[in-house]
DNA sequence: CATTTATTTGAATTTTATTCAACAAAATAT
DNA sequence: ATATTTTGTTGAATAAAATTCAAATAAATG
């Protein structure tokens, strides 16, 4: 059987979805054309994209970690190029440039400490970095604006 | 004029979209009819739901932090509670427990540094948390799994 | 290996998005 | 103030896409 469900998801998460004109046009009480044209207005600047959500531990990304990174000092005044390079990767949930006791914040979203451990060696581990400390989340209470809902197994 | 943008907005923030399947199908290089059927049976668990990602700055959020938390000694085994009561808030994008340097890790979105010092002294300030430590993030380069383009204003 | 369950698929049908031209409102220029 | 331009709204026609369904296939289970 084909593995249609992973190459979906890849997809889903990056995008491949498209706003529902008509559901939106019956929340609003709006003509659907008139959603149309607001929506193009907004697609030019406002809105970036479309995607899934997902429950990430059915997809193998359930572990999920901040990276905090120090670049080089001779890297200093250009964050942005290595935080380019590491954007490419699809395990990076979010980079953020900051300034105080780090440059940059990752989130990075792995199947388990063992695949983070490969990304840590493997990405993190040839760049031009002074110094990186890896924060893992032990549980999630809200995720891209969302609570999670969920039952404390060990609750007695 | 009515104002539809920011209606639509709200709507999309949440939802109100969907797979577009025959640009998975195409993609995949599979019949629409098998796209459909899988994306159905991941909807049963995998998937949670559709959304647009924004340009958060031309929705009132574009100032981004990282709120790192230390909580009281005497809630030190019960951070989740704290976690819950801070996740109501619609400026927290997400709230992670985790353990080391900080208890809790928080990434917040509010329309600029103002709100957000408001957000530290109506919603953090009035919670028992022995410290926060605030990173507000300069640059964006990669957010919801989506790289960030955008020109360099300074550049010459 | 018999039976059940899950998945794939083409074709028909239904629903939805898109286009477009006319009109209305707002913004801008004179 | 008012003429002119730009931006936004909308119904109706058209184009495109999603959905359904039944038949075939593959995988899992007894």
């Amino acid at each position: 059987m084909k593995d249609i469900r992973a190459r979906l998801t890849d997809l889903l998460k990056v995008g491949y979805c498209t706003p529902r004109i008509s559901g939106l046009a019956k929340a609003l009480k709006e003509p659907p054309a008139t959603i149309h044209y607001n929506i193009r207005q907004l697609e030019k600047g406002t809105i970036r994209g479309y995607r899934a959500v997902f429950d990430y531990k059915n997809i193998d990304q359930g572990f999920c970690t901040y990276a905090m990174i120090h670049i080089m000092p001779d890297e200093y005044m250009n964050p942005a190029k290595i935080a380019k390079d590491l954007a490419k990767y699809p395990q990076v949930e979010c980079i953020d440039i900051v300034t105080g006791d780090w440059d940059l914040i990752l989130r990075v979203r792995t199947k388990d400490i063992d695949e983070y451990y490969q990304f840590v060696k493997n990405v993190l581990g040839k760049m031009r970095l002074s110094r990186v400390q890896s924060v893992p989340t032990m549980k999630q209470i809200k995720d891209e604006f969302i609570e999670i809902k969920e039952d404390m197994i060990l609750k007695k």
